[in-house]
DNA sequence: TCGCCTCATGTTAGCGCTAACATTAAACCA
DNA sequence: TGGTTTAATGTTAGCGCTAACATGAGGCGA
């Protein structure tokens, strides 16, 4: 009941207050303060409440960084993404730290900007904080961005595709056959000009591939393919260099939204459904903005939310299926 | 030369290797290997090579926790965003990392959902990392936020705002000048019936303020205001509830291209420039879509990605202004 | 030749915490 | 009653690294 205030708190004075300076205040051992911060229950309450009291006081923070060494856990987990801003990997990041932060887990986050180079040295920077597991889109880009992860010796989750060879854990869906599918809807719909229009990054690449195969497949012709720098603002002019096709697959929403807006200007956007349109566009992410628009855009719908979510459950649980195929589906709407 | 192979690494045996591993197998003491890691222009070059080979034989992997300890460095920043998903904020995220990721520090990201009691719990969490410096959306939406904030001792930014009592640095803009520069476009483009559709957020109220208080000193009725959920997917619905209104200023770009969607519905969306809207829409952000729809979205364009760098800079730099107003701007496109 | 400086490297102590193992007192039981 | 369990707390050592302060060898001017 009483509380010997024998000092009034070091206040905002000096450095962080420290455990033992917790406990000195309390009248108990440090260990016992540590107790109070992780396993309560140890602690008889009268003693607890005492040191919680001295907490308060204090204003007193636990040093993770600290308690992290000595215990060799540090509750964090390393996230890499190509990059966070405008882009369909924020919505994964969002579900894997809201899986993860309940838990008491921070997120570290380096951005590769798709350079295999800077991936590597994110890749190092993260590991040096000793994370108990990674989680990246996508796969290491180099031989020693892969070695550094197998090395590690923590869960590694790829996401965002399904690697033949993983390092560990896989959290995505198969992009090859994500173009195989917008390819067989636009020659079930009679299309015979078809194009792809995107980046050349593994994923794109992989998607280029089951589009290109599938066309070819059909007995058309192969496929053009436009390989649009990142800040190809939208693409819109990515039609001007795409004459006589009549179906384009995107290989994201926003490519799709800025060809569509080329074709606005070429007159050749009609507000009617998918038969109507002399050029189908088809995106892949589906953004809220897809079904807003008009036309509405039809896209390959992928579940980024659940691909951060299911990356989480995989760096915590050590068993089970390591390999989940979130799935994709094609969202047919009036683009295409 | 020779390179004395006692033990041909202890491989990817057991347990990460340590900095004295490394300097047994170099024949030097631990502090000459972290020199070589740290400052190793006053390590001879040739004991450097060998404690580089030592270490490339090793895969040996710098321990940051042990020396953010030893240091009192963590060369980390915590980094607090409302939400990261389909969010502007993800391009200040994007922005403040580019800016300190190659200056060795890596970004603890945590999301307080616009939930103050969580903000609370993620202030916390990133403080007991001992971050070297707090970024922050916004201000502390309680008092203990903010007197955790005050009392870390380290350099906070707060960000997309401009607060009257900034715990530190700000670098923002002022969300109410926003509001009253879209009234004050409005006004002169002749529209009489405004609302206002967005969060109840502080920055979004601030904008609402500002609208409101230009309307009225113009004259006009009291703007009616909308306030959407956050999940309200895109407030299509909106219009149907804002009948009679001849312009809308939405609290961000989202918004304002699902009421264009719910006006489009209503028949009440042209192809043509903003003087034959019927309904006036101006959004907040400035998204590439916005630029890319039809008709062309009219916005507040605010600089995300300079915020972010703006706030890195601040965390980096203890002297010299710290409160840099960002500004913004009305872009004005079709749509009003 | 001596004292002094510089360069390269080493020694010591400790950052703030926790794991693992005491220790003590009370509770329990046959 | 004495041994054994249980609950509550403490002691000790050390996590892997770095700051701060030695140490020693060689260079160098007078």
């Amino acid at each position: 009941m009483s509380s010997e205030v024998t000092d009034p708190g070091t206040g905002p004075t000096g450095a962080a207050p420290t455990l033992s300076e917790v406990a000195k205040r309390a009248g108990v051992s440090s260990i016992t303060v540590s107790r109070v911060v992780r396993m309560p229950d140890l602690v008889a309450p009268e003693t607890r409440a005492r040191v919680e009291q001295a907490m308060r006081d204090l204003g007193y923070i636990p040093n993770l960084v600290a308690g992290a060494l000595a215990s060799a856990r540090t509750n964090s987990v390393g996230v890499l993404v190509p990059t966070i801003a405008n882009s369909i990997f924020a919505d994964t990041v969002q579900g894997l730290s809201d899986k993860l932060e309940p838990l008491g887990f921070s997120v570290i986050l380096a951005q590769s900007r798709y350079d295999a180079a800077r991936e590597d040295r994110m890749l190092a920077a993260l590991l040096s904080r000793r994370p108990e597991a990674i989680i990246m889109v996508g796969s290491p880009a180099t031989e020693e961005g892969s070695r550094l992860l197998r090395n590690a010796r923590i869960p590694i989750v790829e996401t965002w595709d399904l690697p033949a060879n993983p390092i560990d854990a896989v959290a995505g869906f198969d992009n090859y056959k994500a173009g195989v599918a917008v390819a067989k809807h636009l020659v079930a719909q009679g299309r015979k000009q078809l194009a792809f229009i995107g980046g050349d990054d593994p994923r794109g690449t992989r998607r280029w591939f089951g589009f290109r195969d599938e066309a070819l497949a059909n007995g058309l012709a192969e496929p053009r393919r436009l390989i649009l720098d990142r800040k190809d603002s939208g693409s819109v002019a990515a039609h001007a260099r795409l004459p006589d096709v009549d179906a384009v697959f995107a290989a994201n929403d926003a490519h799709a939204i800025g060809f569509m807006s080329g074709l606005r200007k070429a007159g050749l956007l009609r507000d009617g459904p998918a038969s109507a349109q002399p050029v189908a566009v088809i995106g892949l992410g589906d953004l809220e903005m897809a079904r807003l628009i008009s036309p509405t855009l039809s896209t390959i719908s992928v579940h980024g939310d659940a691909i951060g979510r299911t990356a989480a459950t995989l760096t915590l649980e050590r068993d089970g299926e390591r390999r989940i195929d979130l799935g994709f589906e094609l969202v047919l709407r009036d683009s295409g």
